[in-house]
Parts: C-alpha cells; structure tokens; sequence
DNA sequence: AATCTTTATGCAATCGTTGTCGGGAACGTT
DNA sequence: AACGTTCCCGACAACGATTGCATAAAGATT
C-alpha cells in the first residue's frame, strides 16, 4: 500500500533526509558504516526512487518519445524495436505516440513530450505534415531530436532513412532487365520525403536504361481505404502498364488486392514489387517480390543518434548528421520475367 | 527555450503563485477581472500546467500503463489502437511496454509501471508467466488492474477476453463438417489462458461431432522460430493429420510457412486454419482461413473497464467483472472441403 | 463607533529528492 | 590554550503546482 520514501528511511535509521540521500548514492562523505546500514534498510524495504520527484527537481525523465504514424504496421513497430534495445541498454524508457498520420494528432504528441520532460525525441512524419514549426520548437527548447524514416528537408536535425533512391533504384532497374517497359509507380503522397527520394531512384533507372520518364505512370496516394483499389483500376484501364513498383505495406497490400480482384495475372500481365516490410510476403500468390527496409536498424541507428546528442557534453557544437541504411532487393515470383 | 510556470506569470502580473493557479482554475474567490487578467496573460505565453509537479502531488498521473508481449503482432497493436481511442476520449495517456514474452522483462516493466504512478494498468501476460506475484503487488498498491486477452487464472481481477472456445469450436467444427477426420492443433505454450479455454472448444467440437480426442494430435509450441517446423514435420511424419488448427499469429505463419516447403497441398491434403488477426490472409497462397479476434474491441472493452475503476468512488465495493468478445469464423480457401 | 461579514489575496506546507551551506566533534598542530 | 583540519551529518531551499489557513480591506450591521 505504502510507498517507501527516504523520508521513512530517515526517521527509521533517526537520520535526515540528505544522510540517507547521499548514502545511497555512495557518497564519500558518509560513513561507511552508515552507508551500510542505510541500503540494507533500503533494501530490506524495497525502496526505489520516485522518478516523477526526479523528474521535477532535474528537469529530465530519462526517456525519450517516439512519435509514429502508427504501430500497427511492422515497418514502424519493428523500428521501435530496434530504438528500445538501445534505449533500454542506455538506461533510457521509450514513450510511444502515434500520430495516425494526422497532423494535428502528431502536434498535440509533440506538446505532451515537452510538457512530460522527456530528454529527447525520434519522429516519424505523419502523411499531413508539411509544417514544422513544431519541431522548431523542440530544437528551441533544446531537445535533441532525429527524424527517421519519414524525414522532412524543411529542419536540420539527424535523420536516418533507408536509402530510398537506391532501392527504388535497383527495383526499377529489375523491372526493366526483366523485360518491363511500362513500369507504373504508385507512391505515397508527394510531399513526404520518402516519396520524393524513392520517385528519383525510379526515374534515374529508366534514364540510365534509356526509358522515358512518363508522368502518367506516376500516381499518388493518400491513405483512404478505396483510393488505392480505384488508382489501381484507372492505371489499368487508361495506362496499360506492365509492371507496377509501390511504395509502402499499406500500398503494396491495396494494390496488390486490387490487381488480383482484377483477375491480372502476376507476373504475366503485370510484374509487382513493393517496398515493404510484410514478413509474410514470401506466402503470398504469387509470392510478392519487395525492395526490404532494415527497419530495425533504422531505429537503432536513430535512437543511438538521439542519445549521443543528449549525452553530448554542451559546449561541443554538435554535427547534424543524416544516415541512410541500405536497403535490399528480394525478387520472388511476382516479379519474375514473364517468358 | 525557458518553460513558462505559474511563477513567471505571477511575477509579470504581481501577484501571488497562489491566486494565479486559483484564477487558472477558475477558482469562484478570485476577482472576475483578476481571473481575466491572468488567463489571457497565460494564454499569450503559452502557459501549460507541468504534468510532472501534478504528479509528484497528486500521486496520480492521468496515464495507464500498457504491457503487451509484443507490438510487432497485429493483435497487440490493434487493441493497443482500442485501448488508445478509449483512453485519450477520456482524457488518459498510454504508456506502452512490452515483455517480449519474457517473465523477467515484465516483472521489471510492472516495477516501472508503479515508480512511473500510473493510474491503471492493462495487461497481455508474456508466455513465460506462471507466477503472478507482481500483479499481486499491483492490485496491494490500490492499483487498478484489467488482463485481456491473455489472462491468469491465478488471480481475481477485470480480464477481458476474445470467446477464445467459441471461436476454437467453431474452427473445429468447420473442419469436421468439411469431412476432416484427423484434425491437429498446434497451440501456445500450455500454461496460457488461450491455449486451455481453445483446447477446450477443439474437443468439445470433437465430442459433440463423436471423434475421439487424440493427445498425439496436440502439440504445443514455444517461441523459438524453428520449433514450429520441427513440430510441423514431426505431426505430418508420425501422425497423418488431415487438418490443423493453429492458434496465434505466429504459429499460423510458421506452420503454414512449413506446409507449403513440405509441398504438400492446402486445402487437398491438408487442411489448415488459424486463429490469427492478420490482415492479409485473403492474399495468401491459399488463402488462409481465421478465426478472427475483435482485437480493437477487445482493447475499448479493456480500457472501459480500467478507466471506470480508476474512476470509481473509493467506498463502492467493485465486482470484478470478465467480459468475452464473439470471434468470427472466416472461411477461405485452405480450409474447404477436399472433393 | 464598534463589531461582524464578505471579498480577494498572500503565506506556507506539501509531494520526494538533491545540492548548498554550515556546523559540531574529534583530532592534530603550533 | 588557541587554532586549523578532517570527517560526518543536518537544516534549508528548490523544482511546479495546489490548498488550508491567515489576513487585509472594504462594506454591512448593530
């Protein structure tokens, strides 16, 4: 019921408050033999500190937000994954946010981080966001922050992506050397950072293979549940592709049921790659080729990134520094040449 | 850069701390006019009470804890998504951890969880757990406590669950009115609540259909990656099932997974059914039929329940309720009738 | 005019912890 | 004997906000 503090420990050992303080954090100005007695008492009543009294007095919490799209989509858990491994062996919690790609929502997040102290942050862009002000904010509160994955070119900050262009690069380029000349590109909306850096990958593989750039095969998409489907349909019917690249889990999925709702045949009419983290994509029919984001990585890379800056001693100027994490092209049958 | 307090304004206004914070509150002793002043001067500085000073008085912090085994599963992350749109409605934050199915880890996540004074806590037992001692320790600390999904028998508190032997009968069912005589259920480790309430449905199906329960057809599975194909081949080796049953997402996947690298046809050889929350079975080779669990019902349901407790006068004498949230039986290709 | 009410505000304690300052005791040094 | 050191430890303030109590000023009542 009770919860222990250093006061009750004083008044047990008839000690102040500072004595039992210092002792527990192994002055050297206390006796040993107080010491002793001090954390075998704390110990034997299961003392712990009081991280929100901590938390006033410091003005930080040793943990640090995350603000993501939504964790329901493994590209995005499997990151925070790799940002608590780091955090947990720094001795740092992870406080997670989503922002369900809603602008708003994700300024609001950022508000309850500042107010909760927490020591640093690591987002990712909601799908609305074009505005940083936000973030300036953080960085004049002087919080350390790092964009990853959906990064924006708006701040200077760490960021750590995928290396976006190179696999949009080498997906397309399989594409063409498979035979491909139509290849649609249905992406993510066009103001996102990885939209962009993906869409030049795609146009610097038809350029070096002599393709032109065919700005009708270039769709975007937003986050509707039948926007996907209707895209789909309308390429098609008006476009003729034979080969359709995506961007996204979210994507991939819609288009890829849209494509067989349709009675396509994978590859033999169209050739589909996605890029995408779907653990499953090897039991799909046919099985889904994917250009695979170490997502895991990513988050690590960032949150080690993170944590550096918030433990970086103040007076050295500190390096904006961006990471990008290769990425790796898996070729399965829904890609393969059609004979 | 500097944080606005309730002293920064009472200094710029001249007034005391203590007639800022009643003016902010709207308190009915301060001077209309006063109360004019100090709100509009606060909005303009962007005054926002600090959430850690409240804490540290009020030992509350208008926040629940969530721990789950894991985020990276569909199931945890939807009902997270449940718990989250109940939770914020209502004016609560979430603060997400999780065990990785490892008792100690959620033993220390539970630790945390009371340091941090959280108002309520939500929990998914890791797999490892048998020992509830610590969630004890919770409900001593007049800490509310709701278990979903996966829940204990070991102690009395709120759980909410998915009708885990309704959903198992009804799968089992299926099986047995398609002409499947010899059906396998591979299942979770044994000690989790799921694993007995499913069981329970497969032989009751069994019963009411007049097979004879099987032991040898039953296999329990832990978490280690390789352990479901070994299993897998074993059962198709010794046993000659003509069915499975799969609990969980991940044993879905793994087994399915090691059918289609044994060759061996779905739904004509064998047919096979989880019980998983995947949102992409429909895409599968074959398409994977489910028992489908309400995942975001589950966690509203969840989190309703936590929320009220929290709030409950402390004199009215709570029942502990358990509610179950209907499955639905999703029939796709590789469960059909084999003609 | 003396007393009581009402209104509006300030003071100080509190939550748990730590840092600054200071001081008493015991000892050594001149 | 007077002073300086060293060793241990306690009092107090502070972090930001709330709240019970005190109180000053003004008005109302006798």
């Amino acid at each position: 019921m009770e919860t222990v503090t250093i006061k009750h420990i004083a008044k047990a050992l008839n000690l102040s408050t500072s004595t039992v303080s210092r002792a527990l954090r192994g002055s050297y100005e206390i006796n040993i033999e107080t010491k002793r007695l001090v954390m075998e008492y704390a110990e034997k009543v299961h003392y712990s500190p009081n991280p929100i009294a901590l938390s006033l007095k410091e003005n930080k919490s040793r943990a640090i937000g995350v603000i993501v799209p939504e964790i329901a989509n493994h590209f995005f858990s499997q990151a925070i994954n790799g940002i608590e491994a780091v955090a947990y062996s720094r001795g740092y919690h992870v406080v997670i946010f989503q922002s369900h790609e809603s602008y708003e929502r994700e300024v609001i997040n950022v508000q309850h981080i500042i107010a909760r102290k927490v020591d640093g942050l690591l987002i990712s862009l909601s799908g609305q966001t074009i505005d940083v002000a936000h973030l300036l904010e953080i960085q004049q509160k002087g919080l350390p922050l790092v964009l990853f994955d959906r990064v924006s070119d708006k701040i200077e900050a760490h960021k750590v992506t995928a290396d976006n262009f190179d696999g949009a690069f080498k997906a397309t380029q399989h594409l063409i050397l498979s035979g491909r000349k139509r290849i649609a590109h249905i992406t993510s909306p066009s103001l996102l950072s990885i939209t962009k850096e993906r869409l030049a990958g795609y146009q610097a593989a038809l350029e070096k293979h002599d393709i032109n750039y065919d700005e009708s095969l270039v769709k975007y998409c937003g986050f509707g549940a039948e926007e996907a489907k209707k895209l789909v349909d309308n390429l098609i019917k008006t476009q003729n592709p034979d080969a359709i690249f995506t961007t996204s889990d979210r994507l991939a999925l819609d288009c890829f049921s849209a494509i067989k709702d349709r009675n396509i045949s994978m590859p033999d009419d169209i050739a589909f790659i996605g890029f995408t983290n779907l653990k499953v994509a090897h039991l799909f029919d046919p099985p889904l080729s994917t250009v695979v984001q170490p997502a895991f990585e990513i988050g690590q890379a960032a949150a080690e990134l993170l944590l550096d800056s918030i433990e970086r001693k103040p007076q050295n100027i500190e390096q904006f520094r961006t990471i990008k994490i290769p990425t790796e092209l898996v070729v399965r049958k829904s890609s393969k040449y059609a004979d």
